[in-house]
DNA sequence: TGTATCAAGTTACGAATGGTAACCAGATAC
DNA sequence: GTATCTGGTTACCATTCGTAACTTGATACA
């Protein structure tokens, strides 16, 4: 989300990862996909966000420009966030690391699990 | 690199993005995509990264299968790092992602210029 | 025989980050 | 005047990151 270390200042893929490799950004970015959404309710429906944790999300997609905030005035006011074109065009090149995800997540769980099976066992530790 | 939270359970891009999103495990996928390579020689190709940086991001890249460890009987003892096909495949579905980050790294550099103006300015705070 | 070096790590520890729970502010409804 | 709705912020704790120092086992050198 923030710079990590000074290694990141040439890397464009390090630049998109620290803002898509957070736990919620993705989760947030696939919501906006399918419309506006308010901040309450996309609180609701981000399983497991805290409040604090979808303000600093948004702020951060908003400050790189993915995501767009409108704020209604009403009584209470109401803010709307959408994705704005460069937020859809980054959701559309997800999908290729989601389907390779999707294809594979069965290996890397089989990886997972045989690699801590052979750990467990004393004898074939290094 | 680990589950964050229980959100993750069902998801496989967050399953994947936990193991790329974090600031290394790229940046050493792209040095053995290019060959094996042993500890001490990633060490000093990756700009940066400290021992026990390396040393965690492999191990977790050898538990998903991504990378294979080999020590060879030598004194002192060598251990080469190599990519599985399961970790060339994840690569090759990162560079969809790094094609995007290339393409926008400069539309996204400029909002976040434009969103730290527009804050700076006291006037036109919230 | 003792010292230095090299490989590939591990350990200990302080700093930064992530996450939860509680609080806040303004307005309206009851 | 109390409760509730909105969209947050603050304080604080737990986890993770990152650096520096140490380890192990073998070989080379003197």
């Amino acid at each position: 989300m923030a710079p990590r270390n000074p290694v990141n200042h040439a890397c464009p893929i390090r630049d998109v990862l620290d803002r898509v490799g957070d736990a919620w950004s993705v989760l947030v970015l696939s919501e906006l996909a399918k419309g506006p959404c308010r901040f309450n309710a996309l609180l609701r429906v981000v399983n497991g966000i805290s409040q604090r944790m979808l303000s600093v999300t948004l702020r951060t997609l908003e400050r790189d420009g993915m995501v767009s905030r409108r704020v209604l005035p009403l009584a209470p006011p109401q803010v709307e966030y959408a994705l704005t074109d460069l937020g859809q065009s980054l959701f559309a090149s997800l999908s290729a690391l989601k389907d390779w995800a999707t294809a594979h997540q069965p290996s890397v769980r089989a990886a997972r699990s045989s690699y801590d099976a052979r750990m467990a066992q004393p004898s074939a530790a290094a």
